[in-house]
RNA sequence: GGGCAGUUAGCUCAGCUGGAAGAGCAUUUCCCUUACAAGGAAGAGGUCGCAGGUUCAAGUCCUGCACUGCCCACCA
């Protein structure tokens, strides 16, 4: 074994090995319980970055744990095609053969994604193998496959029957980079600055007028009224007046409504109907028409001459010069206020009149929140539940039609007549193109143009991956839906998550998944959102390639505190790398001492204190770890293991074996290597749902030795730990005080470990002696000491440093070594601190409410403690004068 | 405007049902001790955001405030 762990060398074989063996391949098996999960699909937009490792590890690590548990796992791999995601990106490259996609045509265009997908579409996937993902490779899916095509388009044309899927003209979000529209769920919103313009609108026949404080000056054209609040006093007397729009002299009337803020601007609104939602809902409720001024291409319509075709930008500036130079600006204040951003491009949103197909969602929310009161969905944390519900119980009816071309195709047919032309006739929706119109008897259709919003069929995902489209009923839906529990990060709770317990309700009459475990999201070690732009993105392929995949694993599993975004920066992952290193080493050392032992699974008996003190620590282990994972504290099954391992076992057990590996008694030796050999492999196993590919290595190297070899780490049965017996522990902890004492006590006082010392023990405790006595050579090793007499009311010999430890005064004789004057000052010091204790507890035990409420125990506590700090002071104190 | 998190060592973060403040990194000193210098040993470093309250006892529970971040909203 090399002296220093080559993760590079080993997860290549693992990797391969595990995909090649198809490890992780899952079939229906009633004789044992199953346990699914689906991946969140990737977009084939690109590869892997940080946020899809953080996510695929505590995947991952849920899978291998249950996989140990028992369970029949089955984790599904796939990719999503990512519509207009996906699309911007071969825009891209077209662009730079400076081409559009107009320039090719629907067909060409493509034919030209699905080259794309075909050269990048697996990219993510392949990376996915290298950090180690347990997937059932042979089920990787696609969502524009043509099984989930099948899916989507039987959803679709049912959801269309049942008259849940309408089209109508209303107000969209539309983006006009990307030329489609958008549902209100993919629209951010980014505050930015700029300006209020207050505009006059005169009152008819009459000198007044009133003041409208609006950010978009250029729709004044689309204005079809003025509204205040109803309440508002000021303006009462003018509610049903007529006013006259500056610019084209249109007459609107003032009409109240109570969504109208009063103390915003002036307390009067401009009403446009047809580019903004509140004023919209206005205009519904209060009859008015709607005047579309923008359409679709971003241009000014039905506008006076002058400003026709103009773009919105200009028009404003057009506008508001003009109303400066009528006199109808009063004044432009600068203003900050939130602006809809599209997702996707971060093009700036307009609210807009178009026909789309959207879907009725009153029901299929309902559901969605019933699942989660009635405690079928659950969310870890919990605090997301409101979110979830909350964002259903508003929800409006979803767009569902995109203007563009990468996606599936709107299931929906149109009677054509001879020369192509549609004909007025009920549109027809249908899994493929229909014979013969059951509504006019037409034989020509043509296919609507529009694709369906991707998140459509990602909502479908996991009744799609086990081929709802093609049956069904059939068996792996039957025995692995609902999925046991979906892990993901918070951005797509709405997006994704929300939709799939509609859709999962809605076509299943199941929800999709028992729990929802949602996770943050990576971030810079600033706080800041990684993003190609600002340069601070960490490449997870880099990480892996530097410190390979089980450290990037172990660094973000240890960060995932439940619900909380990380910040992660190099050095995360060079503790991770050197935590890989340590479990190499320590198993070397191990393996290295095999000699002569050549079964494992010999009941392993323990023979010293240690060894007790070991057994117990690991089952104590064990159960933390064990209930971490089952409530997904992935972060503190982590910690702990790493805690355990290096501090109990690195740091002090094996540095107690030693004594007994060194032992030329064969029997001896064998006795603590089988216990080194037992710990070492029961964390292996709790450490390899995080660290698979070392664990995996030194468990196959390890295997050699057992007769019951277990193919892989996570394929044994997991054993629980004991619980609850810590007498050993208590026990250990008086050596690793005394041994930690005269550690103190050497290295300030600058004593090189060569200096050959014998230790007094003035014993001040009978049952600690004795454990001291039986564990002397511990002590011994470890202190570095070269022998201990034990004593009663041993005076200090002469230029001694003394400490005291657990149970006993100790004495260093130092003659020649120590400094007396320095030895003075460090007993002073620590007399210092023995009195504060000494006050603290006093003033404590003199507290009559403490004395009297306390519980028993807590007050013995506070009792011990006075007494050793009187004891250290005596102690000390008579050190100090013999010193004189 | 509403909601949800967070505020603990120089940095990144743990601290469950309240009983003497923890880890990793960084830092200081010593040590290449035959698993590991990607290591070992010892140390330094915190009035746990602020102000109240409950309690014998509060980082931990309650209230208010401040700051930061996120989400939502009909920010004209």
């Amino acid at each position: 074994m090399e002296k220093v762990y080559n993760s590079k060398k080993i997860e290549e074989k693992w990797c391969k090995y595990w995909v090649d063996n198809k490890t992780f391949s899952a079939k229906v098996d009633k004789n044992k319980k199953p346990f699914s999960v689906v991946i969140p699909p990737a977009n084939v937009t690109g590869s892997l970055h940080i946020g899809h490792a953080l996510n695929t590890t505590l995947q991952d690590i849920v899978m291998r744990f249950k996989k140990m548990q028992g369970y029949n796992t089955l984790w599904v791999p796939g990719t999503d095609h990512g519509g207009i995601a996906t699309q911007n990106v071969v825009e891209k490259l077209l662009k730079k053969e400076g081409k559009t996609k107009y320039d090719l045509g629907r067909e060409k265009f493509l034919e030209k994604m699905w080259q794309w997908r075909k050269d990048v579409g697996n990219t993510i996937l392949d990376q996915l193998k290298m950090i180690g993902c347990s997937l059932d490779w042979d089920r990787a899916i696609f969502t524009m496959d043509e099984n989930y095509s099948k899916t989507v388009k039987k959803a679709f044309v049912q959801l269309f029957k049942e008259g849940l899927i309408y089209r109508s003209k209303r107000l969209i979000n539309w983006c006009f980079r990307c030329g489609t529209a958008l549902s209100d769920t993919e629209v951010e919103y980014e505050n930015e600055k700029s300006s209020l313009w207050y505009i006059k609108y005169p009152v008819k026949d009459s000198s007044h007028y009133v003041v409208v404080a609006t950010t978009r000056p250029e729709t004044i054209f689309g204005d079809v009224a003025v509204a205040v609040n109803p309440m508002d006093e000021r303006y009462t007397h003018l509610v049903g007046k007529i006013l006259e729009v500056p610019l084209i002299n249109r007459e609107v009337r003032v009409i109240s409504d109570y969504v109208v803020d009063k103390s915003f601007g002036t307390g009067a609104v401009k009403i446009t109907p047809a580019h903004d939602a509140t004023d919209s809902e206005i205009a519904k409720r209060n009859n008015l028409e709607t005047k579309e001024v923008i359409n679709i291409s971003g241009k000014m319509i039905n506008v006076p001459n002058k400003y026709i075709g103009l773009s919105i930008e200009e028009a404003r500036k057009e506008t508001v010069e003009d109303l400066e130079k009528a006199g109808f600006l009063i004044k432009t204040q600068e203003y900050f206020h939130s602006v809809g951003k599209c997702y996707r491009c971060s093009t700036k949103i307009e609210s807009l009149m178009s026909e789309q197909w959207f879907l009725n969602v009153k029901e299929i929310s309902k559901n969605a929140i019933a699942a989660v009161n009635d405690g079928k969905i659950v969310f870890y944390p919990n605090s997301w539940t409101k979110p979830y519900v909350s964002w259903l119980e508003n929800l409006r009816d979803w767009c569902l039609s995109r203007q563009i071309w990468w996606g599936h195709r709107i299931p929906v047919y149109y009677c054509v007549n001879e020369e192509g032309n549609r004909i007025a006739c009920t549109p027809i929706a249908s899994l493929g193109k229909p014979e013969k119109c059951p509504y006019c008897g037409g034989k020509n259709f043509v296919q609507d143009e529009d694709v369906l919003d991707t998140w459509f069929s990602s909502a479908l995902w996991p009744i799609s991956v086990f081929d709802w489209g093609e049956d069904e009923n059939n068996e792996d839906l039957r025995y692995f839906y609902p999925t046991s529990v979906l892990i993901t990060a918070h951005d797509i709770l709405y997006l994704w998550v929300a939709r799939m317990v509609q859709f999962g309700l809605k076509f299943k009459q199941e929800i999709p998944f028992r729990a929802t475990f949602i996770h943050g999201l990576v971030r810079d070690k600033y706080g800041l959102k990684m993003s190609k732009s600002v340069g601070n993105t960490i490449n997870p392929l880099e990480i892996v390639e530097k410190y390979g995949a089980d450290a990037l694993r172990f660094a973000l599993a240890q960060a995932a505190a439940p619900g909380k975004d990380i910040q992660v920066s190099g050095e995360l992952f060079l503790a991770a790398r050197n935590f890989s290193n340590k479990i190499w080493n320590a198993s070397r050392f191990i393996i290295m001492n095999l000699d002569g032992v050549d079964n494992f699974d010999e009941n392993i008996e323990p023979v010293e204190l240690v060894d007790e003190w070991i057994l117990e620590e690991l089952a104590n282990t064990f159960t933390k770890v064990e209930s971490a994972y089952e409530s997904y504290n992935i972060d503190t099954a982590a910690r702990e293991i790493y805690d355990f391992f290096w501090t109990k076992y690195c740091d002090w057990y094996i540095e107690f074996s030693k004594i007994r590996i060194i032992s030329t008694d064969v029997k001896v030796k064998k006795q603590v290597v089988l216990i080194l050999v037992h710990i070492l492999r029961s964390t292996l196993q709790l450490l390899s749902p995080i660290m698979p590919f070392v664990t995996s290595e030194i468990w196959q190297i390890l295997s050699k030795n057992s007769k019951i070899i277990a193919e892989s780490v996570f394929f044994k049965p997991y054993c629980s730990g004991k619980n609850g017996v810590n007498a050993a522990i208590e026990k250990v902890k008086i050596i690793q005080d005394i041994i930690m004492k005269i550690r103190a006590l050497r290295s300030e006082m600058n004593i090189s470990p060569a200096v050959d010392i014998t230790a007094l023990f003035s014993v001040l405790d009978d049952d600690k002696e004795k454990i001291a006595r039986e564990n002397k050579n511990y002590i011994k090793r470890l202190a570095k000491i070269s022998s201990i007499e034990f004593g009663r009311d041993i005076t200090a010999p002469k230029n001694s440093a003394m400490t005291i430890a657990s149970g006993f005064e100790i004495f260093l004789p130092l003659e020649g070594f120590i400094d007396i004057s320095k030895e003075k000052v460090r007993l002073a010091k620590e007399i210092t601190i023995a009195q504060q204790e000494l006050e603290r507890t006093t003033l404590k035990l003199r507290d009559e409410a403490f004395i009297k409420k306390a519980p028993k125990t807590e007050i013995e506590k506070i009792r011990v403690r006075l007494s050793d700090a009187a004891l250290k002071i005596e102690k000390i104190n008579k050190n100090l004068e013999f010193l004189k």
